[in-house]
Parts: C-alpha cells; sequence; structure tokens
DNA sequence: GACAGTGTTGACCATACGGTCAAAACACTG
DNA sequence: CAGTGTTTTGACCGTATGGTCAACACTGTC
C-alpha cells in the first residue's frame, strides 16, 4: 500500500466551505482556501480537482450536513406548527449568533443562480424544493390533523413561507436585529393560521 | 471654457449599473465595465475615480431611478392594498420579463453586505428602511380606512412583507416560474387580511 | 498664436489570480 | 534494498486584475 493522505480532506473541505459561505465563490481566492484548510496548493488540487470542484462539493456537504440535518431534526409528524415555529426560532438564533453573520450557504448562491454552473444551479434548486416540501408536508399534516385550518392552501403556503425564510436569510445579514427577525416569525405563522 | 466631455457621464453609468446589478460587484471586472460604457479606461477612472467608486454611484441611481420610483408610481393613499398588491405585480412583472433574471441591486448587494465597504452597507440598508416604510405606511392607512382589519399588526407586518419581497427576489433569479411567485403573492395578501 | 485648463488615450505597472508540474517524500511489497 | 504507486511540496506559468500616468487633443481667453 502506498502513502497515505496526510490530512483529513473532511475537516479540509468544512474549512473550505465556511470560506465559501461567508465570501461566496466569486469573492474567494485559492490563497483564502489554502490559507483556511493548511493545505499545499497542488494537494489541494489533487483532492478537489479545481476551485469549482471544490464549491460544488462544500455545497453538497452543506446541503446534507446543515440544512437537511436541521430539518430532520425538526420533523414532527404531531406537532406540524411547532416544527415549522421551531425551523423560525432555529434560523433566527443561528443568524444572531454567528459573529460572521454568513447567512445561508444555499440562499447566498441562490441569488446568483444565473451565473452559476449548471451543476451549482440544479443542486441548489433541489435544496429548495425539498425545503419547500418540508412545508408543504407539514402544512398538510396539520390540515389533517386540525391544527391548521382548512382555508390554508398547502402549496401557496408552503411557497410562501420559503420566501420568508429567503428573506429572513436576507435580512439577517446585517439589516434586521433580532427583534425584526422575530417579526418576520409571527408573520409566517399567520400565513398558516 | 476648457474641452467638454465627451461621453455621456449619465449614460456611462446607467451601463455600469447594469453590469453590476446582473454580475455583482466583484463577479465584475474592470474590463467587462469598459466593454459596457464604450469609454477608455483613463476616462471612467477620470470620471468616477474608483471600481468602488463606480459601485457606489450605481447603487445611488438604482436606487433613486428604480427602486424608488417604483414606489412613487404606486404610492396610493385611497388604495393602500392595491397600493400594496401593485408592488408584487410590479416585481413579478419585472422578474418574469427580465432576460437576466438580474432581480433587485440592492437585495443582491444586501446578501453580501457583511463583506462590503461601509458606505454601501449605509445605502442598503436606507433602501431597506424606507421600503419597509412604505409597507408601513399603507398598511396604517388601510387600518385607518377600514381596507386592513384592526387586528393586523402594521411594524410586524411590514417587516414580513419586506422579507416576502426579499425572498421573492432570491427566488425569482431562477429558482421559481410566475406561477410560484403569484403563490408568495398571495400570501403577501393573507399577511394583511 | 501662446497660454491655461480640462478630457482622452493606451501603454504600462505591480500584484493576484487559478492552475500545473517535476521533483522529493513516503509506505508498502518482494 | 530496489521497485512501485501515491502524496506532498513549492517553484513556476500565463493571464487578468485594479489602477496610474505622461503624452496628446481639444476649446476657450488674452
Amino acid at each position: 500500500m502506498p502513502w497515505e493522505k496526510s490530512f483529513d480532506m473532511d475537516e479540509a473541505l468544512d474549512r473550505a466551505t465556511e470560506v465559501f459561505w461567508a465570501k461566496g465563490y466569486e469573492g474567494t481566492s485559492m490563497s483564502d482556501l489554502l490559507k483556511a484548510t493548511g493545505i499545499n496548493k497542488g494537494s489541494l488540487y489533487n483532492a478537489f480537482g479545481s476551485k469549482q470542484g471544490l464549491f460544488v462539493k462544500a455545497i453538497l456537504k452543506y446541503d446534507s450536513q446543515s440544512r437537511k440535518a436541521t430539518l430532520e431534526r425538526l420533523r414532527d409528524q404531531n406537532n406540524p406548527i411547532g416544527a415549522i415555529s421551531g425551523l423560525f426560532d432555529a434560523l433566527i438564533e443561528e443568524s444572531v449568533s454567528d459573529p460572521d453573520k454568513k447567512g445561508c450557504f444555499l440562499v447566498n448562491t441562490a441569488l446568483n443562480l444565473p451565473n452559476q454552473e449548471a451543476v451549482i444551479a440544479k443542486h441548489i434548486k433541489s435544496g429548495m424544493n425539498d425545503s419547500e416540501k418540508f412545508f408543504f408536508d407539514h402544512i398538510s399534516l396539520g390540515k389533517k390533523n386540525g391544527d391548521i385550518p382548512d382555508h390554508v392552501d398547502a402549496r401557496s403556503s408552503a411557497k410562501g413561507l420559503l420566501a420568508l425564510v429567503a428573506g429572513l436569510r436576507v435580512l439577517a445579514r446585517g439589516i434586521f436585529d433580532k427583534k425584526s427577525l422575530r417579526a418576520i416569525k409571527s408573520q409566517a405563522l399567520k400565513i398558516i393560521e
């Protein structure tokens, strides 16, 4: 067996993800990534192929470990309103506690979608669809078990909630304080009552 | 009197604004700007000082000629709900008819606020505050004249509507189609009913 | 027509960019 | 310890970046 890798690819990817997340693809330079990961240039290219390749892997990692994981944690068949309310709480808490105000990696990238490669656009869209589905599923459940009134349209409301989340993510990057973010949450709950 | 300028600074700024708007500050290179404006490098620097300086002027121009102008046009003391509804209509129409899907220059920049210079952040915040005020004013009016029920909280609802607009702008850049954007609008109206 | 004041031009600058690669370092096998 | 397959290293590459500037062009005044 030949020489083994001397650095933890997973940890390096984590560090790289943080930088991309905070500064965006174009705002991040290779030397930023080298500094953050502590890895030599050649090794990084050997491991990830290119800046684009590293970015794609960063998006995928964020999507599965941050976004999906959060939704999975909050999923609650017995208390759909609690799940939705909890998601907004989690987003607000994450937003105000992050000193870098990185926001959401997916949303940050989504707002630049027309300038992204097709592969990246695909992953972003799929993440957004999945988040919308989280709302749709819980609203449907709530209607079925009586927590949410029947006149609420699950499809439209889910889209509205997704838009509110995206908007919250935008405004949380330096425009709204915690109190204002909570006001957004209160309006989200109004949509499903 | 000396030589007069041989190019229309205002038109040059318009062209530059389009590029910044579509590609963002970091995604736009000086040669992009030279190509778009058709102006020589030295002249552009002579007129605007720097890339940053040009960007600030672009933001200010967009804010006064696009954002403010649209809100001013829709302002309607006698039909506050119509004004709000009309704003969403205008945003949706603008979004689906723009082949470049540029979205909103302010929102695009707002999502990158932590990486922006203080001057820019200041202008973005002020534009956002002003937009929130548009909603607040019309909701207040609606409550006064009976179009909007009394239990609606003007402050919170205004923030919610602003978040919905921001979210709509994000999703309109390649994720939602016109029908889905309309669903967002329907939820916006639900907030003030 | 000399002068002054402004505008224009494009060559030029240092640096930073993303990316490559030959050489060295290493762990294993026979 | 030679041989093999893999990883690490950092010097190097071509190009693009934002920005500067001396030379020149133009329009007015005296």
